[in-house]
DNA sequence: CTGAAAGCGCTTACAG
DNA sequence: CTGAAAGCGCTTACAG
């Protein structure tokens, strides 16, 4: 009575054979128009659902995709980088409207997230978001293509990086943000954030910061770049770091927004002025850039567009077609922390 | 060849057969200890992994726990509250840890949460995060708990409410900010936010509240409460009313950070001082808590801990055990928002 | 349009 | 300690 209705339980309730039950349920147009209302009603009477398990089984797919997050270092106690939570809804969302459940894990739980996920028919793909060390990741990636897993990825995209890549246009973002400091008259530039291959990433913005200086004949000297990895903390010592070595920067590109509030309170922290003295613009527009004080002047990319693309994308690549990766435009969000009053 | 390997493939290669690989894999004691490490050598070998369909067909269960978020009226895109986007990690770090996986969901996204999860066995239970209106939202978990379906809330305790509850002493909370407040020799107090049935966990903190007050001879005239529900808008608007009114405070006990945001933003452009001439504090302390201008006093939460209970109650929920209700203690945060320096 | 039957890949009671 | 067999609840080719 209390146990699960079957497909069996339909059957024998609506005088038909389970076969014809199924068929029914998928909405088979080999079944009587009948047939098929009357099976359709006795299920929703018997609260009848299909079991995943066994439909899957048989099916040999799982209508199910894995989200793998990066831990990151925060300093919250989420462990996730804010701007991959953002991402996090619309992902959820268009998971569910493609009919899909999606499959929330951290990538440092396995190994081999093709054979803990892909193998176990637990997923049809897998979507990745977030790394530590590009030239460590890379690895995993090009093990996940040898074993021709269906995976995309949010991040930078270049021909040589293994699988799909769906990504905003990090050159351009750097390119107009530092745009938007040398229309503000500023002088003395840096740029905040690691610049090589272990951060595609910040190397594209890093590289369109570089060009717009040239551009404006800013080349050269100007050109000061100091690592720095996506944290507070990091940006807070890089930052330290450029204060005391006494030279005179009024112009801070800051990889991103975790490193560009470390550097705000750095420089808030030696008395100088934020942005009467030094503009500072951090990239991501992380929810808590609108409350910095002052807030931050950013660049800002379509998370929800974002998560949808990398949906849809995973699920044609899932039915084997061909995808291409992305490019996704950016766009300046100005604040207080760049423009004086 | 390129085709995953079935437990017959390997009882074939090792010569035993598929009952005994099955056992081998699962550790029985039954099998014999080099039978066991040949069929687990050549599983490796042959990147073998269990099939999560078939194995839980048979088994009748899922390993899969789900979590059910409230689409939340968000500034930001992500759609989510960010107090519970911070007990996303921790809950999914403890699924994980206890072997099982985790399906995230909008709670909108169906109607009937037990037979979209633990009917189609899908999940083996469900975690609830968030709820819009808790008198509507209370006919859900009534349904929830006669369905006999396994789930864990976060929220409110209280023994009218169905079902298990994981949540924070709101009441204390409310109390303990409030004496802060006092201690701080404020004066003139007023609580925004709703305090209703509909939002039991705001009443909470509105009582202890209250009770501060009155511990304190501020009972009667002072216990002004505004409603609110927990967005910057709603909390904008609110304070604007306040101000309007004319009437002086001097102190604000907000139901929730996103509120507190929201009326420190309106009395800062009424051109009012915070804290000078009102002090501010609010609850939950988000991330963006800290870089509000200024940071703002809160209410902590544990939400590592609180992923953690939420995942343990439901386990032991899942393996029919007794589970009591949780109450965790809070912790207040004081930052700049409400003492004057 | 419908039914009987096979089979997806496991786990486990049963028999030895 | 091991194997043959049943069965979890579906979907779908096959036959009519």
């Amino acid at each position: 009575m209390k146990s699960k209705a079957t497909s069996f339980d339909i059957a024998y309730q609506a005088g038909v054979s389970q076969s014809t039950v199924s068929r029914a349920l998928r909405d088979s147009p080999l079944v009587n128009q009948e047939t098929r209302d009357k099976v359709k009603a006795i299920a929703r009477e018997l609260n009848y659902k299909v079991d995943k398990n066994a439909s899957n089984l048989r099916q040999q797919q799982s209508r199910t995709l894995a989200l793998l997050l990066f831990e990151d270092p925060t300093t919250d106690d989420s462990l996730i980088n804010p701007f991959f939570l953002s991402m996090l809804g619309s992902i959820t969302r268009a998971s569910a409207q493609a009919g899909y459940d999606l499959l929330v894990s951290f990538q440092n739980m396995s190994d081999d997230w093709h054979a803990d996920f892909e193998d176990t028919n637990k997923a049809d793909g897998i979507i990745l978001l977030g790394y530590g060390d590009f030239d460590d990741y890379r690895d995993k990636l090009t093990q996940l293509e040898e074993q021709q897993t269906h995976f995309v990825r949010w991040g930078a995209i270049d021909e040589n990086h293994p699988g799909v890549s769906i990504g905003c246009d990090n050159f351009q973002g750097g390119f107009d943000i530092t745009q938007h400091l040398i229309d503000l008259r500023r002088k003395q530039f840096a740029f905040i954030g690691g610049a090589d291959s272990h951060a595609p990433e910040f190397l594209a913005r890093y590289q369109g910061y570089c060009k717009a200086l040239e551009e404006n004949g800013k080349a050269g000297d100007s050109v000061c770049q100091i690592s720095a990895i996506s944290t507070e903390e990091s940006g807070y010592s890089a930052a330290s770091d450029l204060i005391k070595s006494g030279d005179k920067v009024d112009a801070i590109v800051c990889a991103s927004d975790l490193i560009a509030i470390g550097v705000m309170q750095a420089f808030k922290d030696s008395g100088v002025e934020v942005p009467d003295e030094v503009s500072i613009v951090g990239y991501d527009n992380i929810p808590a850039s609108r409350f910095t004080n002052p807030p931050l002047t950013t660049v800002a990319q379509n998370t929800i567009l974002a998560g949808e693309l990398l949906v849809k994308s995973l699920l044609e690549l899932i039915s084997n077609e061909e995808v291409e990766p992305q490019l996704m435009p950016v766009e300046i969000v100005v604040r207080k922390s760049s423009v004086i009053m």
